[in-house]
DNA sequence: CTTTGCACCTGTTGGC
DNA sequence: TGCCAACAGGTGCAAA
């Protein structure tokens, strides 16, 4: 499911529900997810009171008195709030109770993604430790975005979704930014001006902003927190419409494997 | 250090 | 219509 409007999306939806709350219980149904889920958990949790919930790139930080529990949902992961459980259905692996009822069910059908528990300084956490700016945060400017990769080989759009020059965007919010920045993604970086930088990290703020509004991207199973779907799928301009033509110009989308991702991209907008 | 490619896992899809 | 290789929102890691 998951690029950053979604766990952002997820995260929105999910804080009026578990903030001021003490978590009851957890069940912990199915561990294998990318990294065993610890056994102890249910224990750790049981009594803890919630504090906050945050986001750090794509990982939702659900921050309690003695720790936090750092979740991430891989491709295909959900967290959704449930007052009325129902019996737990294929993949549903994991399930926090709040003291009044209210069930956090995590769904992830292909176990990409990650249930960890740290003690406290979350940041610390070796997943965490190494992670870019956020993109929407003053951290990341066309001078950071610049100086990290401009001495680079790498095709433009595997820099972007490398986390560490800029955390949390994915296949499809790079396609969508290189397209309105006008860059093609197979660009080397170091033949990406500092304006060309500036131009991007603009299209990146702009197109997060625009997805979360639009409550994320279903594409065929992300629902956030409450159980509703993303409509900025609607939006893409370039993302999974090879051949089809381009919005501004008309041109046939073509597509190309960057790190064995598909990119689509317009020849002619974009250089 | 940089870059590339694989591995993890299950469900869906596209092309023959 | 049916089958199956290829592919799908991510990312840590080994190898070159």
């Amino acid at each position: 499911m998951p690029e950053l409007p979604e766990v952002e999306t997820t995260r929105r939806a999910l804080v009026p529900i578990v903030q001021g709350r003490t978590i009851a219980g957890a069940k912990v149904y199915d561990a294998r997810l990318r990294w065993p889920v610890p056994r102890e958990l249910a224990d750790r949790l049981a009594g803890e009171a919630v504090l906050r919930l945050d986001r750090r790139a794509r990982y939702l930080l659900l921050r309690l008195e003695s720790g936090t529990l750092i979740v991430h949902f891989g491709m295909t992961g959900t967290l959704r709030a449930l007052s009325q459980p129902p019996p737990r259905g294929p993949h549903e692996h994991l399930d926090l109770t709040l003291d009044n009822g209210v069930v956090l069910r995590y769904r992830d059908p292909r176990r990409f993604g990650a249930v960890l528990w740290t003690a406290h300084p979350a940041e610390h956490h070796p997943l965490l430790a190494s992670l870019g700016p956020e993109p929407l945060g003053p951290d990341f400017s066309g001078a950071s975005l610049h100086s990290a990769i401009h001495r680079r080989r790498i095709a433009l759009k595997l820099a972007l979704m490398d986390n560490r020059n800029v955390a949390g965007v994915g296949n499809i919010y790079a396609s969508e930014a290189l397209f309105r920045a006008g860059l093609r993604p197979a660009r080397p970086c170091n033949r990406v001006s500092l304006a060309a930088c500036e131009r991007l990290v603009g299209a990146v703020r702009e197109v997060l902003d625009e997805a979360i509004a639009a409550g994320g991207s279903t594409l065929r199973d992300y629902v956030d927190g409450t159980g509703k779907p993303g409509y900025f799928q609607l939006e893409h301009r370039v993302y999974g419409r090879r051949g089809l033509p381009c919005l501004v110009c008309g041109t046939p989308l073509k597509e190309l494997k960057l790190g064995g991702r598909s990119s689509c991209y317009c020849p002619r907008c974009q250089t």
